[in-house]
DNA sequence: CCGTCATGGAATCAATGATACGACCACCCG
DNA sequence: CGGGTGGTCGTATCATTGATTCCATGACGG
């Protein structure tokens, strides 16, 4: 078995490499074939079809994605985390364009994860960030705007540097967008200490949970917490 | 030549017809021929290839999209009128999915004018609120934060509506990225009405120009008030 | 040692983007 | 009026590429 996941790891880089490297974005599933040494069935056997390869190479991509996060970030400052988790995105898709498009833009019939892993990777970070109190929104919610915006931009920086391309424009979205889901440490929490409060202990029992009291017990206890935080969105 | 005109707009018809009925997003050019009863040779000699068709799909979807605009917006009320002008994309995206992605996705090579001239629409309208003093920004730096977040959240809701149909994450959204670029009337301008006072002026000289100065002098008008503008941004 | 099954390859099919070349037609010039 | 000329279109065809069929080969178990 070691055999085919060697194979089907070396069709996939292959197929990586050749994508990073077409002038359109697109790869045929000879060359790719050709590259390794191996015959077109072999392929389809592995993939079932192209967009299989493809959504191969796009969960790929998660990887390299993920782990170029767990290397930069992780300190004890989760809101820095976040900024940096940020700049982190636009660098992988400046870097890797054919790439981040194959992940994050609408593909029909596509099986790949990609979008939804980074998006949970996003929402682990945003709950750190909730356990401090500094979130302003559900996770999910938060979550969904920032990766919007970071989607948005990035593709835009890819279709047309010239018009995109300027640094501080990603900077001024990021503030922009951080600025509406965090809160200055204090200044929120002041004017709604309720809502403030509930949303900072539903970030904690969500991230580590309590051995104080029974499952059905704290899941009642996180319905009633959801409904405090209720008012500013829609449940995740 | 009126002829070739209506068999050029009856394909391009026609292959946006079955760019919307296509699961896959894709079209192929026998069946656009087939569609207008031609042969492909004249397809290749009206659009030159493949992307020179897909081109002036992605031209005509402007065509629609400025259409829906101009009949929507246009009020007295040019904040107002941004907002709506928000809805309205995200509506013309989630009507016409596959060629929104056709138009606002990155595409090699592409030669298609459509995301600039949305961008020049919005800068436009942009202008308008400029003039009354609402604007914190540079149109062309505002119009590319709002438009990347607008496109981002637009191709989410296309990949994922599950995750991003929600249409309360829009307004979240769009107000977000609003107060960022938006005065709240008069509050930004008590703080620094030197730097309000000039983007006011400067609005208002792109948008009407003056009959006052030559328009050398005019020229150093508007290079001055850059000046004094500069610290939010890069020229645009 | 032989049968069985999985694995890979040669050959091929089908769809599709793109083109060469000849026929046709309108228009202009003589 | 007739022939040439330019352009427009269709037939037939090529080349690329996604996908499949079928056979050979080799490993393993009985």
């Amino acid at each position: 078995m070691t055999d085919t996941e060697a194979l089907r790891a070396a069709m996939i880089e292959a197929a990586e490499r050749q994508l990073a490297e077409s002038a359109d974005h697109d790869i045929a599933t000879r060359a790719v074939c050709e590259a390794v040494g191996v015959t077109q069935p072999v392929l389809y056997r592995l993939f079932g079809d192209k967009r299989g390869l493809l959504d191969a190479v796009a969960d790929h991509g998660y990887e390299r994605y993920a782990a170029l996060k767990a290397a930069e970030e992780q300190t004890d400052d989760p809101v820095a985390d976040l900024r940096a988790g940020w700049d982190n995105h636009m660098r992988f898709a400046r870097d890797n364009p054919a790439l981040y498009q194959l992940m994050f833009t609408p593909r029909p019939w596509s099986h790949s994860t990609a979008r939804d892993r980074v998006f949970d990777l996003l929402v682990a970070a945003l709950m750190r960030c909730a356990a401090t109190g500094a979130l302003t929104l559900e996770p999910r919610t938060a979550a969904r705007l920032i990766l919007s915006a970071n989607i948005g931009l990035a593709l835009n920086h890819i279709a047309d540097p010239a018009l995109f391309g300027d640094p501080t424009l990603s900077h001024r979205m990021r503030d922009t967008v951080f600025a509406r889901v965090l809160t200055e440490t204090t200044a929120r929490e002041e004017a709604d200490p309720l809502h403030a409060a509930a949303l900072r202990l539903r970030a904690q029992l969500e991230l580590a949970g309590t051995d104080a009291l029974e499952p059905v017990e704290t899941a009642l206890l996180l319905h009633w917490l959801e409904r405090i935080t209720r008012p500013d969105g829609t449940a995740g």
